[in-house]
DNA sequence: TTTCCACCATACGGTTCCGTATGTCAAACA
DNA sequence: TGTTTGACATACGGAACCGTATGGTGGAAA
């Protein structure tokens, strides 16, 4: 539930008309909540209250859907992560905080829109195409904030690479064996700087 | 195509009968390649070349085959930690080992299957649990080889975590993005004692 | 040889989903 | 006010699957 821009369009019985990125929207809910099986044309529209005519209007076919919602993903992750790297703040603090996003679940939807996509790049090579847009973009961006930390160019991006597999890893283990003070003690060994 | 205890039975014509194990194996093959929506009955069956009729023999539905294979993978990787640090190596070797497996794709197939489960688990409560269990004999042994390379009673469970994490995001990364040696070269930081 | 049974084939009904074809209707427009 | 049109609803055909019911068969036991 992000951006509701309400009331673009009302009819008088207050009924919404939809627009692609309504679907693209409701296509991510399910995407978190259920996995790529739960996107899926007739249940995304009984979601939305309407028909899936609706839908065949906005969009050629499913295959259409997965391809926005990829874009849209990869769009929104390279644009979020420059934005993160330009707060101004220090390396130290701009880690910790992206660390939180997933580790401490700040941003739940959002962390399995991101591993259900990734899960679904393994076979789909459009889903890998997003993938290799963001990872490269944050990649590069991380890896930065690790040379600022005092990190030399040699080792900066295995720092990030690191960083960034924890993340996605860590999310993958069992949230009842992995406790949570262990879990923060690995992200501070992994932000400390260089011995 | 692990074991393939051949011939324990079979007719004249070669056609051999199947039995339970059989599909186990055939459905973690669709899982490795497709992803738990590739595991399908009647997809299973025409690779198997029998009719679901076999099928509905050995299993009760669907969902007793996916438990059979969560139960065959969990004890399967229990089985296989306990072994893999029983070995009588040094943790150096036995960890840089157990990385391999899984950055250096030396069990694609493996790992595959694994990243299904884990992906699965997000929603399913059957996974959840196998994947717990497989996490706690993991955490626990992989932890003790940590301790053994000096690593303290209050740092080694998070260094195990460190590495688990790793191995499962860093398959997650795009893989042309993730250089081989920044790879290794997060490997070797993780692996090492402590300073 | 006959019987038996594990294993499989065949056939079916039912559900869910995709995609298309076409009808409908409110709102913008002329 | 009549006409267009964007955004649906309705209805349909078809495919893929699930699960069941029941019949067939080959090899081992009796």
């Amino acid at each position: 539930m992000a951006r509701r821009r309400m009331a673009r369009r009302s009819t008088a019985a207050g009924a919404r008309r939809l627009d692609a990125a309504d679907w693209i929207e409701a296509a991510q809910d399910a995407l978190a909540e259920g996995g790529i099986e739960a996107v899926r044309v007739e249940p995304l529209a009984k979601i939305l209250a309407v028909t899936k005519g609706s839908f065949y209007w906005h969009f050629a076919d499913r295959r259409a859907l997965l391809d926005a919602v990829l874009d849209t993903w990869a769009h929104g992750r390279i644009a979020a992560i420059r934005q993160q790297v330009a707060t101004g703040r220090d390396p130290d603090a701009t880690l910790h905080h992206l660390a939180d996003l997933y580790t401490r679940r700040a941003n739940l939807r959002g962390l399995s829109i991101e591993l259900a996509i990734r899960a679904l790049a393994r076979t789909d090579a459009a889903a890998a195409r997003a993938v290799r847009a963001v990872d490269r973009a944050r990649l590069k961006l991380v890896g930065a904030l690790f040379s600022g930390l005092g990190w030399p160019a040699a080792g900066a991006p295995a720092r990030a690479i690191l960083f960034y597999s924890f993340l996605f890893g860590e999310s993958l283990l069992d949230a009842r064996t992995v406790t949570a003070p262990a879990r923060d003690k690995a992200v501070r060994a992994l932000i400390a700087p260089p011995p």
